[in-house]
DNA sequence: GTGAAGTTGTAGCCATGGCTACACTTCGTC
DNA sequence: GACGAAGTGTAGCCATGGCTACAACTTCAC
């Protein structure tokens, strides 16, 4: 959805364009950051989806992807093209979707980083069932010095 | 984003249309979740921002909001529009936006959500920048059960 | 091999939420 | 009071991510 890129017509150019940086409030750039954040944690469920079904059944097919998310099987196979754009993913017609190398390392990733936050809200308390739900939307917007202390802070109380 | 309701013509309508559940996948209820979560969270920050500026400056232009949240002032009118839209602002034009009852109600719900769980960041161990900006993303996504849970956390460890 | 059923892909619509460009207030200064 | 700067509003574009409808392909049973 964040469209920043691409455009920015290039401020005139022809007179030094003043490099007047805008004094970006700081609120400013978090909140910039969690509306991007949205447009990449699709990707993410999408990957690892894709890897458990491929682990499990053996074979992930945009049926499969669209049922498991409850999205119509159109949806999916617009997302799956968005997966292939970003080199995260390959298809080919007919043949159900696999993982490329950096759609396996994210995939990866994503599954370590949703344990992790299902663990530490069960560890401060949070019953079973919503510590599932909630780290489904949680997760991608934990960063990665969250996740060390995440980490230290579940070593620490074992 | 989602628009899920509103369409769904009615199925043929006539003929009893099989009332089958469609054994929807546990999966899918949390990602729908997830995703509808994302349409509320900008009205969240308006508000919640909106609150602010009339608690402090006394004011809540426009060019105010856009220049905060780092987005054109086009955006922000749009996003403010929206609001009206939904009952939680009103504005007159060239007169500056105000929230109404259930805004005012939203926006001291999401801000005492926002520290209780930046409250809980600090307390696992993540660094005060960090918990700030994850939480900006987050806490849209915690639950009443969540929310609870991290209360009596902190209250336990006081 | 043929046909029906299921899967897949494409086209086209809608709302959100970014953006720029341009027009129109409003306001402060002289 | 007139003027220019700043703020406001509108229009129109783009990408995402939903959806339905329809067409094309595969598969499987017979």
């Amino acid at each position: 959805m964040p469209q920043q890129p691409a455009h920015h017509p290039a401020p005139p150019a022809g007179e030094a364009a003043e490099p007047v940086l805008p004094a970006e409030p700081t609120q400013a750039k978090r909140f910039g950051k969690t509306r991007t954040a949205q447009s990449t944690a699709l990707l993410e469920d999408y990957a690892e989806l894709i890897a458990d079904l491929l682990a499990t059944g053996g074979e992930a097919r945009p049926t499969d992807i669209a049922r498991r998310l409850g999205v119509s099987h159109a949806s999916a196979i617009k997302t799956i093209a968005r997966l292939k754009r970003e080199g995260l993913a390959t298809a080919r017609p007919y043949r159900g979707v696999f993982l490329t190398e950096a759609g396996e390392v994210l995939a990866a990733r994503v599954k370590a980083r949703h344990r992790l936050v299902v663990d530490l809200l069960r560890a401060v308390g949070v019953p079973a069932e919503a510590a599932e739900q909630d780290a489904e939307g949680i997760e991608h917007h934990v960063s990665d010095l969250t996740l060390d202390a995440f980490s230290r802070f579940l070593e620490a109380r074992k």
